[in-house]
This record gives structure tokens, C-alpha cells and sequence, in this order.
DNA sequence: TTCTTTGTTCCGGA
DNA sequence: GTCCGGAACAAAGA
């Protein structure tokens, strides 16, 4: 799944190959993503020059000449990678293919001046991307709404505390919410409650400042060793098309229910929080 | 056929 | 009105 340090890699690697080149033109196999691609999106993108890219959350934006952009979230399934045809240069930019590509889930391709191809796969089309004006930089929908990022400096403890004693509920469900804090997904919350030996299920005021401060500081940190996890392992998907990548997630409790706990003698349990699958050790996370 | 998966929105109960 | 959890939704694969 795409969480915040995959889009953050995917942001640094696409940045290399597409600031300062001009799109030719734009294929679209499959308009129906999440949201349906308007008509015009290809016409829209046809000629223009990439200024620069950026993310937010779990957005990917790119910024065009002139001020428009377009805003992409990859939702589940959702990759990029790039081709050169003329010299079989194939780059993953998307930090987790496991699986061979399945062609019939290229999307949308994009023609780059500089002889590169832009591949759109998504399996599940839950991913979506849409076109802006200038206009809306400071009003998006999809942006307007979002709390902290949780690398940023205002993520901070007493800014947790002040909205945990606010509310009653979960403190995963406190994490999960994209308002409270944005780009945390199912699975980096697990792995940074499990890291911090807080149970999800306790109530998010009733726990002290002391085991917050661990707490953002293991997000940090888990979000900061896997955009550079990422940022390496990018370099091992530099082949030929059609070479898998060898890079495998390395995750501490997610996914891990019935199986012995990494830390203590414990058996990792699976309960659902938020309709999520929450995944725990009961004998370490109190 | 049914279930799972994520992020977001909507709805209803307390 | 406010707070919270559950359902629904998008699509495909097991």
C-alpha cells in the first residue's frame, strides 16, 4: 500500500526525470479511476512544461509552468514507473512492485519530450489524478482539510495532548484521523503503536504526555527510516524492464496476527478498529 | 459468491 | 449542536 514514505520517494525519483521537460502528448486506456478522468485531461496536460513536484500527505502534486498542477493519490494500488523505449531503460518509481506488471492495468500513459514514458498502473483503479487551475492552490478540497504533517515541527507532543484530552476515542482512531494528523495510514500506525508499547485500544486521554513524546518521535522515525529505506532500494529497480525488485517490507506487527511478538514471548492479536485490521501484542502493548 | 483492502463521506444514535 | 462509530463506496483478486 502507498502510505506517506512511498509517495515521498515516488516525489524524489519522478523529480529527477520530469522538472523542466514538456509533456508531447497523453494516452488514456482507461478513464475510470476513483473518479472518472475528465475529457479533457490529456488535451489539458498536452504541452505543458513541469515545473516542479511536491507532496502533501498522501498527495503527489505536480506543478506546471504557469501555475496549474495536477493532484494525484495512488490509493491502493497505484504505481508509476518510467520507460525509455529506445534504450529499454526502465525505471520503478513507485518504491513496492513485488509483482510483474500486468499491462492491461496501464491507465494512463504520459509522452515526455526527453524520450521518457510516464505509466499509470493501478489494479484496483481506487487511485485517482485530477487537473487544477493556479486558482485553487489555496482552496483545494482534497487539501484544505488536512492537519499537520507528521514530519513537520508542529506534529508535537503538546499538540497531540491538546486535542487527545479533547475527545474519547481510540488512540488509533485518534492517529488514523487525517485531521488531527495527515499521511498516516493503517499500517505505519500499527508499526509506531507497537514500537511505542501502546496498546491501540486504549483511549487516547488516558494516556500520559510521557508515552506521547515516545510515541511522535517513533513515527518520526519509522516515516524517516523508510523514506530512506525507500530511497535506496529505488536504486536496485534501475534495470532492464521486466527485472523484479527484491525489496521486501520488513514489518514488526502489521499483518502478523497469531504470530509470536518480535519483542516479548507474546502471540500477536487482530481486532478491528475503524473497520481497519489492528494488529497488537497484548503482553507488550499495556 | 463472499470477503478483504484504504480513505473519505454520510448518517443516525447518544 | 456535538461527538462518535458504522456503513457505504470505489474495483479486483483470492
Amino acid at each position: 500500500m502507498p502510505e506517506l514514505p512511498e509517495v515521498e520517494v515516488l516525489k524524489k525519483t519522478l523529480t529527477k526525470f520530469l522538472v523542466n521537460s514538456t509533456i508531447k502528448k497523453v494516452r488514456i486506456n482507461n478513464a475510470s479511476l476513483r473518479y472518472k478522468l475528465a475529457n479533457n485531461f490529456g488535451s489539458k496536460l498536452r504541452y505543458k512544461k513541469i515545473k516542479n513536484l511536491t507532496r502533501r500527505s498522501k498527495y503527489l502534486l505536480i506543478h506546471f509552468f504557469g501555475g496549474d498542477y495536477i493532484l494525484i493519490h495512488l490509493g491502493m494500488t497505484g504505481f508509476f514507473y518510467l520507460l525509455k523505449p529506445k534504450d529499454k531503460k526502465f525505471i520503478n518509481a513507485s518504491f513496492y512492485i513485488n509483482k510483474k506488471i500486468n499491462k492491461k492495468h496501464n491507465h494512463i500513459i504520459v509522452y515526455l519530450k526527453n524520450g521518457y514514458n510516464l505509466i499509470y498502473n493501478d489494479i484496483r483503479r481506487f487511485g485517482f489524478m485530477k487537473y487544477y487551475k493556479k486558482s485553487t492552490r489555496k482552496s483545494n478540497n482534497f487539501l484544505i482539510k488536512l492537519g499537520p504533517e507528521p514530519l513537520s515541527k508542529k506534529f508535537n507532543a503538546s499538540y497531540l495532548e491538546s486535542l487527545a484530552k479533547k475527545r474519547n476515542i481510540l488512540i488509533k482512531s485518534l492517529l488514523m484521523n487525517q485531521k488531527i494528523v495527515s499521511g498516516l495510514g493503517n499500517i505505519y500506525v500499527n508499526e509506531a503503536l507497537y514500537y511505542s508499547k501502546i496498546n491501540p485500544l486504549l483511549l487516547c486521554n488516558k494516556i500520559d504526555k510521557k508515552k506521547l513524546i515516545v510515541l511522535i518521535k517513533n513515527i518520526k522515525k519509522i516515516l524517516k527510516t523508510s523514506i530512506k529505506f525507500g530511497g535506496s532500494s529505488i536504486k536496485n529497480y534501475i534495470n532492464i524492464a521486466g527485472n523484479k525488485g527484491s525489496f521486501q517490507q520488513k514489518f514488526k506487527v502489521y499483518n502478523r496476527a497469531n504470530l509470536k511478538c518480535k519483542n516479548c514471548e507474546g502471540i500477536i492479536k487482530k481486532v478491528k478498529i475503524l473497520q481497519r485490521a489492528t494488529f497488537y501484542c497484548n503482553t507488550c502493548q499495556k
